[in-house]
DNA sequence: GATCCGTGGGG
DNA sequence: TCCCCAAGGAT
């Protein structure tokens, strides 16, 4: 074990990402509102919105001091805005409950708005050193190949993978932020989910994959369905919401803007991009329903908007 | 445990 | 072109 500490951590020393989450002057903030994006989100969509958001938020306090919509309207084009909801509500939180300092335990980070078990032991681990087991996507692929000697990890976290990752975790506090940081880059970098580069990987030669003569998976992930969902229709409503400055009404939503008899403000590019979905009305309203629903856009003067 | 939730770059 | 999937979380 103490061979596979010193050769990954020795690469990560080489060829770790220089990110600015990692600065060791980053702070917990700024690490914790880089774990929310990174959610299902790559690393090079992440970095400018993350440099915008730590600039005008530089604390949870300055954050929870505006509306939840502006959140919303400076995630971007992310995706998945409803974190930008629950960094918002984090952000409340940390504010009322920690007096605006970033809690620096699992079980406190755990209470929070969208942080879940990966995210609390990342900012543990990571903003504050603390010795913690950090499973993510990578970590878990990483494992797969180099211990169990398969091509994919189960598609959902077991616990068996829970007691391996624990296991092959260093005592040390900093030698195990460490280890988490570099299995994580090693599977982001080079055991990738597609064409891992075995060549540059410094375990190759432990590797029980390879090993095994590299078997295929043993089961077919299933994609994500896009082209005539909701997520959608969600996303082309949430494109406009971003855009207007006032209210939107209802109609717009509902007709093409050409049937309405004028030219939308502003809000002409998203509002097309959304009619040439050419959804069904039952979808278009179920949509937009589900979005009031989970508070990222609100009804005001008689048209949506995002939350103020 | 299965589903739902955005987005866009690369193979 | 199409399809895969990326530092997950909540229900």
């Amino acid at each position: 074990m103490e061979f596979l500490h010193r050769r990954i951590t020795g690469w990560f020393a080489e060829t770790a990402r220089d990110l600015p989450w990692r600065d060791p002057g980053c702070g917990a903030w700024g690490v914790l509102v880089s774990e929310i994006m990174l959610q299902q989100t790559p690393v090079v969509r992440v970095l400018p919105v993350w440099e915008e958001w730590l600039k005008r938020w530089p604390t949870p306090a300055g954050l929870a001091a505006e509306p939840a919509g502006e959140a919303v309207r400076n995630w971007g084009r992310l995706g998945y805005p409803r974190r930008a909801l629950r960094l918002h509500a984090a952000a409340t939180a940390i504010v009322e409950n920690h007096n605006g300092r970033v809690p620096d335990t699992y079980t406190e980070l755990l209470a929070l708005p969208g942080v879940g078990s990966y995210t609390a032991a990342a900012v543990a681990a990571f903003a504050y050193g603390r010795r913690e087991t950090v499973v993510d996507t990578n970590i878990r692929r990483v494992h797969a190949r180099l211990v169990a000697g398969a091509a994919l990890p189960a598609p959902a976290l077991t616990a068996a993978e829970m007691r391996l990752a624990a296991s092959l975790l260093p005592d040390d506090d900093a030698a195990s932020v460490r280890w988490n940081a570099a299995v994580m880059e090693l599977g982001a970098l080079v055991c990738t989910a597609r064409a891992p580069k075995c060549a540059d990987c410094p375990v190759k030669d432990s590797c029980a994959w390879r090993a095994a003569g590299e078997p295929p998976p043993s089961y077919v992930p299933k994609g994500q369905a896009w082209h005539g969902t909701d997520r959608q229709v969600r996303g082309a409503v949430m494109a406009v919401l971003r855009l207007a400055d006032a209210p939107v009404p209802a109609e717009m939503f509902l007709q093409p803007p050409a049937d309405l008899g004028f030219a939308p403000e502003g809000i002409g590019v998203p509002l097309a991009a959304l009619h040439r979905l050419n959804s069904a009305p039952e979808q278009l309203e179920r949509a937009m329903s589900g979005l009031l629903t989970d508070g990222l856009a609100e009804i005001h003067d008689g048209g949506y908007r995002l939350p103020a």
